[in-house]
DNA sequence: CTGTTTTTGGTACTTTAGTATGAGTCCCGA
DNA sequence: TCGGGACTCATACTAAAGTACCAAAAACAG
């Protein structure tokens, strides 16, 4: 919001200046109405690139979709398993990563399964992406 | 490239439009020079926005890196297999899928994870996308 | 046409993955 | 304090996944 403010401010200065710019422009006579044209279309291509930029990378991070988390009732550990699978660990590495027994892994990952609806963990990746519940 | 000629034909195009609303605007004398100024403004905002979405596009279109495959010495065929993998699919479905014998996916895969240095199917999805020879 | 790579497939085996079931501990809200 | 959910772990399976080694077509380049 601040930040919008701020663009929208340096649009209106940046478009007075040019008003002055022109006027100065005119009554001195030597600066061709071309160019100054050609300045106004150049510094208004470039704010609306820099404006484009900034919205889209908002729209570009892909984050996280905790609500369907909680929906799909996968637990906080559940879910630290689920990161770990799809970084391609084995149960005994994420058993290792998480300080905790392989059965227990195997615990989560069968309820982890059940709950995204899958038969193996490479799905399980596939579906909790497209559910965005895991960052592509 | 064929896009972008038209697309800077068309900003040259407008350019020399503008220049030549600018002489009628100045020559009638009812247009004040502000609304040109804005005019012109406006426009290339616009394009600047166009060109930077037109751009962007190709850049998030998170394209496939060929020589890498090929540099990594991995076939059409396993090339196939892994696209399946990363899909979330068995061997066995795998083998469905292209209409050959689980046997031969087996070996595919195999292959496939001495290339792409990984220990599991989960391991080398993750690498293939981290070396852009899968589509994140 | 010949040598090489790719693709295919099999057997036999080891290792992970995943299921089913039961059970103990801990914490939190009613 | 009592029940329930979350987390832990074990045993005993079954089912996939992956390895090793071999071998024969098929495609392909020189």
């Amino acid at each position: 919001m601040k930040k919008t403010i701020f663009v929208f401010s340096a649009l209106i200065i940046s478009l007075l200046l040019l008003f002055k710019l022109s006027s100065y422009a005119y009554l001195s006579g030597d600066i061709s109405k071309e160019i100054v044209i050609g300045v106004i279309a150049i510094v208004f291509f470039v704010i609306g690139i820099y404006i484009n930029k900034k919205s889209l990378k908002k729209e570009k991070t892909n984050f996280i979709d905790y609500k369907k988390i909680e929906e799909l009732g996968i637990s906080k550990r559940e879910y630290e398993v689920l990161v770990q699978i799809s970084k391609g660990l084995s149960n005994k590495e994420i058993a290792d990563a998480l300080f905790v027994s392989e059965s227990t892994i195997k615990t989560h990952v069968s309820n982890l399964l059940v709950k995204l609806d899958s038969k193996r963990r490479t799905q399980a990746i596939q579906k909790a992406k497209s559910l965005q519940i895991l960052s592509i």
